[in-house]
RNA sequence: GCGGGAGUAGCUCAGUGGUUAGAGCGCCGCCCUGUCACGGCGGAGGCCGCGGGUUCAAGUCCCGUCUUCCGCGCCA
């Protein structure tokens, strides 16, 4: 169909376009008829504009409905100070239009898109279901466009390092450990199947042994694991490898690259974001000794401290008893939770006992003189059911390890040291949650360092890496292999921004004697080693350089951009949490034949 | 695999075991020349997710099941 194609975009037209004849092509976004006149916002992908339609010159006006896709021309009219429109960049002028063109008529849409707001709680199904209506609105698209502007910005920060941009089979084989595999039939020999990778992580350490040095590739990595707000059962990594180089290589480079793409998007989209700046660092015993977890949202404060030693003593007997049997204490202050009712503490502690620990003992840091209130004696007094179990000095002690300031309620668990840094990793949040401390105008970047090489895992009866069995340790802690394994520090790290962990990575080892010990530690035989990592240490036996890498996830850069807490909505077409696309209708049954073929018989 | 929330008109949601299940938006028709959340009048539209059960009577109570959202397990 010949179509009068635009000479203007609907977005950049000003007062100083009056006077100019353009033609538009767009969607009707909104109509609104008077009868003598009609209205018609026409929208596309870079904004909006008026049109003016006089319906004694134009016919057939009422086939223009929402969402129609339409070809204006038209002059561009300065409106009458009376009716400029002031929320829309457009809004001073308007097209009064000659003529115009249904390229498209659209059927009642299944949900309002022109509405925003609404949009917000329309059923996530049906979205994803109606993708290419959902993705019309601007906000879907300026999210992906942020996406594609992460993605150019890293391809042209890598390439002006020499990396060189290398592509991975998509099809491969399954490795053990790790996630679940998605399986691919193989139609040639039945019962071989194909792999999708988890991460192109055996490929990209190939490449180095091939002598590339400097990789990196947007690569989809597929999982067969549950999805939560902020997991895909397939999702995109940046992943890098490098040669000859050291960990403080990578994340030196990385952070570079990291502060460039970020703070370029957010200039280059106006977000009301600060400027992320350089990444404080962390071990990961640092992190989980004060936050609790290996991923810390650092917008804020509020440590976890831990009272353990102080307590052993105790008249309190759940501090005692858990320090005692080999737990801990600990706590995180709440600032002005002291103003708490009862019953607000209440909610607290049922929130911790959702989260695996049987209480939550809880003492208000009160000025001194308040009713019911213990006087320590140094401006500072105690308010709580349990403060009478405690000896004065013991709630100096405490309330110093805490920090403890008047207006604090210190929230505080005693159980195994996991559990108290579990829950109190949560709590932390929540806490930062209630007082608006997690500012989203902030990216507060991290890298946590000295990840455990192994952790033991107490189904099977032995150690299994931490993150994979080609991480090296660090050259000190080489000792420890054969005496204290969960004392190794590995040389592993991940960047972590705003509580996501967003990139991790490791330098691997390149020494077949280090590799045969950390096997030895992993209870993986000889045979075992050949017959699932065969291909692998066969290469690595041909002069395997010192390497390493990374794999930032480019899905939560996206979201830590556009303030999304759904991994959905930086994602064009995503799936359910359940695995499936409705739109597509997938997974889906398929026929006999394709059964047959494949050599599989149904269940 | 487990826990919690949701499922009623196209969408978002009300709905105390008891008449013919409602509202806002959307949709359809008529009217309206300055709207931009246009307005006015009228109208259509319901397997109350599905299947059992209790009851004189079930959208409402019970059991099961499906879908979906969030979380736990899982995610080297």
């Amino acid at each position: 169909m010949a179509f009068a194609q635009r000479t203007a975009t609907c977005g950049e037209l000003r007062l100083s376009d009056v006077g100019r004849e353009v033609t538009l092509n767009g969607w009707a976004h909104k109509v609104r008829d008077l009868g003598g006149v009609l209205f018609v916002d026409l929208r596309d992908r870079n904004g909006l504009i008026q049109l003016v339609l006089d319906p004694t010159v134009h016919q057939d006006l009422d086939t223009i409905r929402t969402e129609s896709c339409l070809s204006v021309t038209g002059i561009v009219q300065a409106r009458d100070d009376s009716v400029k429109n002031p929320r829309l960049p457009t809004g001073e002028i308007e097209i009064i239009v000659q003529s115009w063109q249904l390229l498209g008529p659209s059927k009642p849409l299944p949900f309002q898109l022109s509405d925003e707001e609404h949009m917000q709680q329309v059923n996530e199904e049906l979205r994803v279901k109606h993708r290419y209506l959902d993705l019309r609105r601007p906000s879907m698209y300026q999210r992906l466009s942020v996406r594609a502007s992460v993605i150019r910005r890293m391809r042209a920060f890598l390439d002006a390092e020499r990396f060189v941009e290398i592509e991975t089979p998509v099809l491969t084989r399954s490795t053990p450990g790790g996630a679940r595999d998605y399986l691919v039939p193989h139609r040639l020999e039945p019962g071989l199947w194909y792999a999708l990778p988890q991460s192109p992580q055996q490929y990209k350490q190939l490449l180095m042994v091939a002598g590339v040095e400097r990789y990196y590739q947007i690569a989809k990595c597929f999982r067969d694991e549950s999805s939560r707000a902020d997991r895909q059962p397939e999702f995109t990594q940046l992943d890098i490898e490098m040669s000859f180089i050291t960990q403080e290589d990578i994340l030196s480079l990385i952070e570079a690259m990291t502060l460039s793409v970020m703070n370029g998007v957010i200039d280059e989209f106006s977000l009301d974001k600060e400027q992320a700046t350089s990444f404080p660092r962390m071990t990961y015993d640092y992190a989980m000794q004060y936050y609790g977890c290996d991923k810390p949202d650092i917008r804020f404060g509020l440590p976890l401290f831990d009272i353990s030693s102080l307590v052993t003593n105790s008249g309190f007997g759940v501090f005692k008893n858990a320090v005692e049997g080999g737990g801990a204490v600990k706590g995180v202050r709440y600032p002005g939770g002291s103003q708490l009712s009862r019953s607000e503490v209440g909610k607290l502690e049922e929130f911790c006992k959702g989260l695996g620990v049987k209480g939550l003992a809880s003492v208000a840091v009160v000025a001194p003189g308040t009713e019911n209130s213990i006087d320590l004696g140094d401006g500072r007094a105690a308010k709580a059911n349990i403060a009478r179990f405690f000896a004065i000095d013991e709630l100096k002690a405490i309330f110093d390890q805490a920090g403890a300031e008047i207006g604090d309620l210190l929230c505080m668990v005693a159980d195994v040291r996991d559990t108290c840094d579990a829950v109190l990793y949560r709590l932390r949040l929540e806490i930062g949650d209630r007082l608006g401390l997690r500012d989203p105008r902030k990216l507060a970047f991290l890298w946590v360092t000295d990840f455990p090489l192994v952790e033991w895992n107490a189904d099977a009866g032995q150690w299994s890496s931490m993150h994979h069995p080609f991480t090296m340790p660090h050259e000190e802690d080489l000792p420890l292999m054969e005496t204290d394994p969960k004392a190794i520090r590995a040389q592993a790290y991940d960047m972590v921004c705003n509580g996501y962990e967003v990139a991790g990575g490791s330098i691997r080892i390149n020494d077949a004697s280090i590799q045969a010990r950390m096997f030895a530690l992993l209870g993986i035989n000889e045979e075992t080693q050949q017959t699932q990592f065969g291909h692998l240490l066969e290469a690595f036996s041909y002069g395997a350089p010192p390497h390493g890498g990374i794999a930032p996830g480019i899905d939560r850069l996206i979201m830590l951009l556009t303030d999304t807490e759904n991994i959905r909505e930086v994602i064009a077409f995503p799936k359910l949490a359940g695995g499936g696309d409705p739109m597509m209708g997938a997974p889906s049954s398929v026929d006999s034949q394709q059964w047959a073929e494949m050599g599989l018989r149904r269940a």
